[in-house]
RNA sequence: GUGCCCGUGGCUUAAUUGGAUAAAGCGACGGCCUCCGGAGCCGUAGAUUGGAGGUUCAAGUCCUCUCGGGCACACCA
């Protein structure tokens, strides 16, 4: 059973419909993509096809004949499936073999951690860059949830076969980051009664002040009332290695971690910069207009033309990111995906025309634009601005509800739908709140099997389970949940969206839950005790996996 | 004004990427513990999927228009 279900039969209806061509019932020439689909209905079996409606346009023939000549041709002899049924339109509904659905159980103990790796990436390196917050004050819950989504897409991805590298990218230099030394300075200054006036687009949160204090207390005076480069410099690199290393303390406490973390300045100390407005040039890509160096992104779909250097003869941001995504190029990945806030969705375009400028295919870049984040704190809206420094921060966040939660509400609803992230729910330990009803169907499992092996109850070797005995509606049920589970990974991974796997993660607590309500694990009877402890056991190992995919903490006991 | 995202029961959202009777949680109402954890389970009420057209065997999903909400339209990053 190491192939999946759908290929099996898939396979198999591919068969029959060869087989139906040879015999002239179906005047095709190309047989479309079969589609198998999840029932939603018991009734409709526990897979159906809609290869015969997809047919019966290019056929020329009825659906319901259709479907007729494909199970008259179905080879009957396979061990997959027990019953198979046509119904109304034109739809060809399949039951599976009990005996074959046990089979998956003996694989789940059998490859435990590692069940759920599967190999649609094929190895195909990707690169993911997230976050990338300009060192300029603290990740705030907005951030947080686009290091989750790209956190755990990591992880979702690498357990489908493709080879990630997650990568920060930072953002060190430039104008905002001299406003950001400029306003440190100044408070710098003003603390040691020194009359400096606050730029007036300065960065005014408290953390400024604080890193002032701490330089204060390092170097005392040293630094008062000077103007000169150096000094300016020592305050910019002073803070942004401050902010940054608080970024990323944030990140690890939330269970993000970057393989890479790439310097925007060290491209201009390898000179990149010059080097990519030379290539570009050579292009025939550049030109000069009102002082400034313009690339034709227009010719490549953008609206209009970009600023790649100012007047003043600075290289704009666009510039950087540009040598930036050449560099990603050519550290050989095949595709990068970079994780943006939906305020940067118009820059899309234009980072779009630059990677064609540069004669890279267009797919190669892919952008996911993740909604904003939305407070609410006593059903109203919480205020996020990081200028004037009002912001809840991640810390704050992770504070108040915990990791599991945090990233758990992110993880929830699809990334481009706005969150709304109500503190209170996330705060209450209640059924109100969805992480305690998943995390307490895994607890429930631990402690029946402690009590299970308190009782001397232990599990025999995998041959001398009796799965035969699983044959209530609530197991067949439970059992199917957890066949669906590389199915959620496959489906999750390659249309990039996390959330399925926590709605799968949730439907399969549910599934247990109900389980465990109905029917009870430790009975009188040894053998049918073993076999639905041999099941729960299952269920605990894709709870387990699942949990490990979303970052989220499987606590034995609650 | 132009572009992108979103409109689904009272509230927060799902919907296997175009499939069958639109699914959960919260809230409301009513049930279930002599027994493995009641942070649980079951049931009832509640939806013309913002609106109008169109595409086809089939539309919450695709196209056009329209009405609401969010975001972006820098020689900032």
């Amino acid at each position: 059973m190491k192939t999946y279900v759908s290929e099996q039969i898939k396979k198999n209806i591919a068969d029959s419909i060869k087989k139906n061509i040879r015999q002239g019932n179906f005047q095709i020439r190309e047989i479309p993509e079969i589609i198998l689909l999840k029932t939603k209905n018991k009734s409709h079996g526990d897979i159906a096809t809609n290869i015969a409606l997809q047919l019966s346009g290019i056929a020329k023939l009825k659906p319901m004949d259709i479907a007729h000549f494909i199970i008259d041709n179905l080879d009957a002899k396979n061990n997959v499936i027990a019953k198979v049924e046509i119904a109304k339109p034109g739809f060809i509904n399949f039951w599976f073999k009990d005996d074959w659905l046990y089979q998956i159980l003996d694989d789940i103990r059998d490859q435990k951690d590692d069940y759920g790796k599967i190999d649609v990436g094929k190895g195909k390196r990707i690169q993911l860059e997230f976050v990338s917050v300009n060192p300029t004050g603290p990740l705030h819950v907005g951030h947080g949830k686009c290091a989750v989504i790209g956190d755990t897409l990591s992880k979702i991805l690498k357990a489908a076969g493709f080879k990630i590298e997650k990568e920060y990218y930072i953002n060190d230099q430039g104008k905002q980051i001299d406003i950001l030394g400029q306003s440190v300075q100044s408070r710098y200054n003003i603390f040691l009664g020194e009359d400096k006036e606050f730029p007036s687009d300065g960065y005014k949160g408290k953390y400024i002040t604080d890193i002032a204090r701490e330089i204060a207390a390092k170097y005392g005076d040293r630094f008062k009332g000077k103007e000169d480069q150096e000094t300016k410099n020592f305050f910019k690199e002073f803070t942004v290695k401050n902010i940054l290393n608080g970024i990323k303390k944030d990140l690890e406490n939330f269970g993000v971690k970057f393989d890479v973390w790439f310097s925007e300045k060290s491209l201009f100390n390898k000179n990149k910069i010059q080097e990519i407005i030379d290539l570009l040039n050579s292009k025939g890509l550049i030109y000069k207009e009102k002082g400034a160096l313009w690339l034709k992104t227009s010719v490549f779909g953008d609206e209009k033309d970009r600023v790649i250097v100012r007047e003043n003869g600075i290289p704009t941001y666009f510039a950087s990111d540009i040598a930036y995504h050449q560099d990603k190029y050519q550290r050989g990945f095949e595709k990068i995906i970079d994780v943006w806030g939906a305020d940067h969705h118009g820059y899309i375009e234009r980072m779009k025309a630059a990677i064609q400028a540069l004669g890279y295919p267009q797919s190669f870049l892919d952008v996911l634009i993740v909604q904003f984040v939305t407070l609410i704190k006593e059903g109203k809206e919480v205020g996020m601005s990081t200028r004037d420094g009002e912001f809840i921060t991640l810390r704050d966040l992770i504070k108040e509800v915990g990791k599991d939660v945090a990233r758990y509400f992110f993880l929830m609803r699809s990334y481009d739908s706005h969150t709304e992230f109500d503190l209170d729910i996330a705060k209450s330990q209640s059924m109100e709140n969805p992480v305690y009803y998943i995390q307490y169907a895994y607890a429930r499992i631990c402690s029946i099997l402690r009590k299970a092996e308190e009782a001397n109850i232990v599990l025999d070797k995998i041959d001398k389970i009796n799965f035969q005995l699983l044959d209530k509606e609530e197991e067949l049920e439970l059992i199917k949940k957890l066949l669906f589970f590389k199915e959620a990974i496959k489906r999750s991974a390659l249309s990039w969206k996390p959330h399925l796997l926590t709605t799968y993660l949730y439907d399969l607590a549910s599934t247990f839950h109900k389980y465990y309500t109905v029917h009870r694990i430790i009975t009188e009877d040894d053998e049918l005790t073993k076999s639905r402890l041999a099941l729960i056991d299952c269920t605990k190992i894709i709870l387990l996996n699942t949990f490990n995919l979303l970052g989220i903490s499987a606590p034995e006991s609650m």
